[in-house]
DNA sequence: GGAATTCTTGACCGACCGTTCCAGAAGCCC
DNA sequence: GGGCTTCTGGAACGGTCGGTCAAGAATTCC
């Protein structure tokens, strides 16, 4: 049997997480990598494989967490349309912390035009983002809360990219006040 | 008298300003761009500082070029709304060469968290940008083409969003067709 | 306790980073 | 042409990059 690990994966991932999120994916060092996840070299080669795998686990993770919060908050609402304003009202909420934005716009930007297989990867997260919507939004129409003269889909990709925006805002450092603007006027195409 | 210079700074700033829109600020190194360049070493310390000088202007430039097309485009039409109408479905025709997006979105996102004269810099850019949108919906509304009961910077925002959406969407490759929904959808808010 | 296996630590690697510097070329004025 | 000044090209700088590797520590099985 071998010696166990002296620390645990998946704290150290999620440290990692943090620190690509903060500063993104050419900015951030391998010593700053170590320093915060508290590892050594070794460990870090040996159980992540080196940065780019690190970081391509780092994405998975905190795109699977991105969904998950979203499917609890849109697939199992009982009322989707109100799930869905409630969702982006909390956008214009003020966050604690520095302005990171979403890891997953920040990487779009970043890294999808130069790399083709990362590119492709976050493709699909956002279609699975966008489907998510386009069902809330087609049981929202479902349960007459809809005009059946909307698309659902067309809606859902009108949504995500006002989710981009706001990414992208945020992480200039919009005061919630614009974003709050941006949201409301967004969420009357629903009406 | 001194000997002239045997390149044009313009010129050689602005291929300096599409290699950091095509591959970001980080990830562009200065070999990249002397060869893109063409200039040796020592003309680019001279002429323009170091990297980071090089970079600022090159996103002033891109800024100021991008701010005449928009005035062209939004205060010296007659009709603000048709020119806005115009404008947004302008970004969903497919374009040549690779998706490179919006450089201010780019280094927004890149950069603007960690550099905060940059971070200052963007955001009186984009509140420049806005109110020129502002203006235009203004004058839409004394015209009567937009209802009284909307607020110019409100839709101002929310219009600056929906760009900064598109641009990540376009520098993550989105087709045309999606772009298209998007933009259909986020122009019914001025209706 | 001894052997086997794995983990940790840190020295070390070549490559490249952005930058500096200088010798020589090239233009202008007298 | 002589004497400036500026520009050019490339060698060289220290530092840092991501990655490798080996020696020693720690754990389990026998």
């Amino acid at each position: 049997m071998p010696r166990p690990k002296e620390f645990d994966p998946d704290i150290a991932l999620g440290r990692a997480m943090e620190l690509f999120h903060t500063k993104g994916y050419e900015a951030t060092s391998m010593q700053d990598l170590l320093s915060q996840m508290d590892i050594g070299r070794g460990s870090m080669y040996d159980t992540f494989g080196g940065k780019r795998e690190l970081f391509l686990a780092a994405m998975n993770r905190y795109a699977d967490e991105r969904l998950v919060g979203l499917r609890q908050c849109l697939v199992k609402s009982e009322d989707p349309l109100a799930a869905i304003r409630k969702l982006f009202l909390s956008f214009s909420e003020p966050q604690e912390g520095p302005c990171r934005g979403c890891l997953m716009v920040n990487t779009t930007v970043e890294m999808a035009p130069l790399d083709s297989e990362l590119e492709e990867l976050l493709r699909k997260r956002w279609q699975n983002i966008e489907k998510m919507f386009a069902g809330a939004l087609e049981r929202a129409r479902e349960r007459g809360d809809l005009a059946k003269s909307k698309d659902p889909r067309k809606l859902a990709r009108f949504l995500v990219n006002t989710m981009q925006g706001v990414a992208v805002r945020s992480r200039g450092g919009s005061k919630p006040t614009e974003i709050s603007d941006v949201v409301e006027t967004a969420l009357t195409v629903l009406d």
